[in-house]
DNA sequence: GTAGGGTTAG
């Protein structure tokens, strides 16, 4: 049969018969499947004439896939012509594995060749040249696609008008997004994931929720993409939230849940949950997906858990950049920057090459333990041997790592020479060096800057004050203090949290509210007596008040992480690590009692304040006292 | 055929 639709095939033609002059030659057989080029594959056109064979022995796929790109376009539809399937789905899987490959611009010159050449085009070659264009974000060349949607006829095509959902909202042509959205004939459950997903991922969760509470018939997707949503929003609650909401409704979550849940409880620091989800991702034979274990990693590193950590990392079959960065990052942040470093060099060495975000980690890994010179070393490194040009978070890093080693000369002249424009936080990073060094006149020109780029962040005017009322001027720290009230800036209350069974318990400074307030405070003043015996001063210093000595102390000794501390203390069993999360940074006497009570309970603290984690152990801190 | 995921400075 298909000998007799060859010999009727134009095949046999003088055309072809030209267009594969030069040929002549026999080839062998296995040419029939092996042809990589135009040229070979005319040779086995050739022989396959020679020997009176069907051209339909030839694997179309790869006629097409040499051909789609190349003037020789022609000569494949020859070809095709003479076998029993559609022109256009041959021309189809090809422009499918383009569009799905890495070879995107290939897609849309096969689409423009199918054109060129008079090819009738069906929906699915529509559906994949927009995947395309969706990928290359190319707005432009989409809207010419629309165009021949509706030339087509395929106007109420639900699929395509997906597609072009996906393109209007993914090229943040949102405008155009939600007119077709509201004018669509019929919507399924991808129309309404597609919205919810391009309006979260722009921000606007509130009106991804609206329509996620509007949508009649939510499948597991809508759910992770509103979880999913949630988290890059900022808000890990209302993703955990969702999350249990969708449990009770009977779906199951898949990788992609898995990795957006581990993200929300890495933000709260929910190791329950996180532990929780990681046996439930081992059952479900998530094991070997790579996001997940990436994900993974940055939850325990974040719940500070930095062993189980590694051990995810270590059992890891295959690793990319990101499972590599998350745990030199993890490693810094940790106190472990000798570590940090090793684990960069091990990288090196297996051939995996570091990116922006792995020299942030080192950069980091450098700052918190005063390596200036590799610091210097690794920043010059990355332009020269990686080709990797530092961006404002790099310099961030470096100024932070000059400024907290006493280099603030060094480091202002880093952020006056840099090549982008300085932001709040490299000031900021400025301003907290300034406030260790004690050095007064270059912290007023940080906040000089700070004035005009982050006027309403209360952090600035806090060190600040803290600055004066350090250098005991008062009258100074008390200007600050008014400037700030002037302006409207409020400055955030500190809080510590605690989880004990499943539940978080959360202090203020001063708290008296909590229903065991009473015995916090009784075991407090023993502990004091014990924390004294070995040494222990309070450091009222970090009391900006200008009041007397043994009223600093009562400030001091009701700090939110105090409080935090020794409730866990009393409720958490001997043995076990107490870990506690702070919205702010560490104050300096807790840090000094924390390691003198880690020594006389001799426990683990583990405490997260918002940059880094300290580790007290034995009346030592995992920070060494850098931080 | 059309919707999705991981590391990011103070």
């Amino acid at each position: 049969m298909l000998h007799s639709v060859c010999l009727a095939s134009p095949l046999h033609s003088p055309k072809l018969k030209d267009s594969i002059n030069g040929t002549s030659e026999v080839p062998n057989t296995t040419l029939l499947h092996h042809f990589t080029s135009p040229f070979e594959l005319k040779q086995a056109v050739a022989f396959l004439i020679k020997t009176n064979k069907p051209l339909s022995l030839l694997p179309l796929s790869r006629v097409a896939s040499i051909c789609a790109l190349t003037p020789d376009f022609p000569f494949a539809q020859q070809i095709f012509s003479s076998v029993d399937q559609q022109e256009v789905s041959i021309w189809n899987s090809c422009l499918r594995n383009l569009a799905e490959g890495s070879s995107l611009i290939d897609a849309i010159f096969l689409f423009h060749q199918m054109r060129c050449y008079n090819v009738s085009l069906d929906c699915f070659t529509c559906s994949f040249v927009l995947k395309a264009c969706v990928g290359l974000r190319d707005l432009l060349r989409g809207r010419i696609v629309h165009g021949y949607v509706e030339k087509l006829g395929f106007q109420s095509n639900l699929v395509l008008l997906n597609a072009l959902l996906h393109l209007y909202a993914t090229c943040g042509a949102m405008a155009d997004a939600n007119l077709l959205f509201d004018k669509m004939p019929q919507r399924d459950a991808v129309s309404w994931n597609i919205m919810i997903t391009q309006l979260a991922k722009k921000g606007d969760v509130d009106g991804a929720f609206d329509l996620f509470e509007k949508m009649p018939d939510r499948n597991l997707r809508s759910w992770t993409a509103m979880i999913t949503g949630f988290v890059h929003c900022g808000k890990a609650k209302e993703a955990i939230r969702l999350f249990v909401e969708m449990e009770e409704t009977g779906l199951r979550a898949n990788e992609v849940t898995v990795v957006a849940v581990l993200a929300a409880c890495a933000d709260l620091g929910a190791l329950d949950l996180g532990r929780r989800i990681h046996e439930y991702s081992n059952k479900s034979g998530f094991r070997r997906n790579i996001h997940i274990c990436n994900t993974l990693i940055d939850m325990y590193i974040k719940c500070g858990c930095l062993e189980a950590a590694k051990i995810v990392f270590n059992e890891m079959k295959e690793r990319t950049i990101v499972s590599w960065s998350a745990m030199i990052q993890g490693l810094a942040i940790h106190g472990h920057g000798d570590e940090a470093l090793e684990l960069f060099n091990e990288m090196i060495k297996m051939g995996m090459k570091p990116n922006e975000v792995t020299f942030l980690g080192i950069l980091h890994a450098c700052s918190h333990m005063g390596l200036i010179n590799k610091g210097r070393e690794f920043f010059t490194s990355m332009s020269r041997d990686y080709n990797i040009s530092p961006q404002i978070e790099h310099y961030g890093c470096m100024v932070d790592l000059l400024s907290r080693a006493g280099l603030l000369q060094d480091a202002y002249e880093l952020i006056t020479s840099m090549p982008i424009n300085p932001n709040a936080v490299v000031w900021g990073s400025f301003l907290g060096g300034c406030r260790i060094q004690k050095d007064v006149k270059m912290a007023e020109e940080a906040i000089r800057q700070l004035g005009v780029l982050d006027p309403l962040n209360d952090g600035y005017y806090i060190i600040m004050s803290n600055i004066y009322a350090e250098a005991k001027r008062w009258e100074d720290a008390a200007r600050v203090r008014k400037l700030m009230k002037d302006r409207g800036v409020k400055k955030t209350p500190g809080w510590s949290s605690i989880t004990i069974a499943g539940t978080t318990h959360e202090f203020v400074a001063g708290d008296d509210n909590h229903p065991q307030a009473e015995q916090i405070f009784k075991r407090w003043d023993e502990l004091l007596e014990q924390m004294k015996s070995k040494g222990y001063v309070p450091n009222t210093s970090v009391v900006l008040l200008d009041i007397e000595e043994n009223e600093k102390e009562k400030y001091v000794y009701r700090h939110s992480e105090k409080l935090a501390l020794v409730f866990g203390l009393m409720n958490i069993k001997p043995g076990e690590a107490i870990r506690i999360m702070k919205n702010l940074r560490v104050c300096e006497d807790c840090h000094a009692a924390f390691k003198v009570i880690s020594e006389i309970v001799k426990r683990e603290i583990v405490v997260r304040d918002r940059n880094r984690f300290h580790c007290f152990k034995d009346g030592f801190c995992s920070c060494k006292d850098y931080w």
